[in-house]
DNA sequence: CGTGTTCTTGATGTTGATCAACAAGCGTGG
DNA sequence: CCACGCTTGTTGATCAACATCAAGAACACG
């Protein structure tokens, strides 16, 4: 079921429109880049799950975003990686130069703003991770992350490509948090487990009421 | 004391290279914009302190980023605004036309390049706001806000240009917290608070270190 | 099958929210 | 200049949500 460079309708994203220094497959748990590492490629998640996020130095770690097939990943600001990157599930990536992008779009208006327009849509979905972390409760937290992944797949049932770990340090939960909401909806009937990584929406409308 | 377009070393950024529509003074608490209303400007803060953020429909705020003098802020990947923007203080402002300035933008290479530099430095500071807002405590997050506020000026002594309740919807706090940390940091001596709204920093290593 | 990992569940603890009262600033009008 | 009311900020008491600590269950893999 490979589907490369499909793009789902609530990710939307171009391609990076250059030629990639090569492809690269990673096993899940593996690192592609870490914080301090020098910033000279961006990627193109071509399958898989990336996960990008922080660590601090007592050991608690915050997820900024998961990364899903047709998107993009690796961009900074500066010439240090401020963000690691590591494979959540089985990967693999277009690595393209930093620099071959950039000259590219000196160049070409139409790159420079599909570029513009990929670093502004990251930057909506930062702010809406900021509203979900400082003013959202645990539940509604939850059912966000459940949304946001029904909507990539359009299928009210589908696989979580991450563990329990994963979805916390998104959420800014613990692990004991996310499995407690999770049995609370499946006892309420808004969702069904059959297994520990696969989830259904019974009852999207109030997993939706509890986002507002 | 106006010192209009001129760049903080901690937050430099180009003023919007395009002829502004206008320039427009608001007063301390109006409204610039809101969510919902059509994005076809953007805004270089002059003078002044802005706040963008978004309202949920039960009346919680979070509070998006502050912007200050020099600043640029009202990006926006569609047409509809997703966040609102209010003056914190009196506040000075261009305005200007977004067509106009993604037009300059696909015909000067430079220009463009600044905007993807602006919008990508905006990301980070999302993110940072994400990390604390995620894994840090309130002693830690109000610590953050104070050195992020101490190194804008340059100066140890500051005047905060915003409420407790703004510091509380940036912070994903309560204004009883964010007043109850400032004043466990008063008592520990890392602070002085001569008036509400000035605060001198005392002891920046043990703030630096309540954030690592 | 065992063994290690991940997930769930339970008991208890802590942090920060909530509710409530009071104090401090601040502008207006006498 | 003070009295007044109104807004903003502080402080205290209590509560709730989530974290922490601990144990067991389910699962994955050799």
């Amino acid at each position: 079921m490979l589907s490369p460079l499909r793009f789902e309708p609530a990710f939307a994203q171009p391609a990076l429109p250059v030629a990639a220094a090569s492809v690269i497959r990673y096993a899940a748990g593996e690192e592609i880049f870490a914080e301090g590492d020098s910033a000279d490629h961006v990627y193109e998640l071509v399958e898989g799950t990336v996960r990008t996020g922080r660590l601090l130095r007592d050991g608690r770690r915050q997820i900024d975003a998961f990364h899903f097939a047709g998107e993009t990943f690796g961009f900074e600001a500066g010439e240090v990686r401020r963000t690691t990157a590591e494979a959540v599930s089985e990967v693999t990536v277009r690595i393209v130069r930093r620099r071959a992008l950039s000259d590219l779009a000196a160049r070409n208006g139409e790159v420079a703003r599909q570029l513009y327009q990929l670093t502004i849509s990251g930057l909506q979905r930062s702010q809406d991770h900021v509203l979900m972390l400082g003013r959202r409760s645990a539940c509604e937290r939850v059912a966000g992350l459940l949304l946001l992944l029904a909507d990539r797949t359009g299928e009210a049932a589908f696989d979580l490509p991450m563990s329990r770990q994963d979805m916390a340090d998104y959420l800014g939960l613990t692990i004991e948090t996310v499995s407690r909401t999770l049995t609370g909806f499946l006892q309420e009937g808004l969702i069904a487990l059959p297994t520990v990584r696969h989830v259904e929406l019974l009852d999207r409308e109030a997993l939706e009421a509890l986002c507002e």
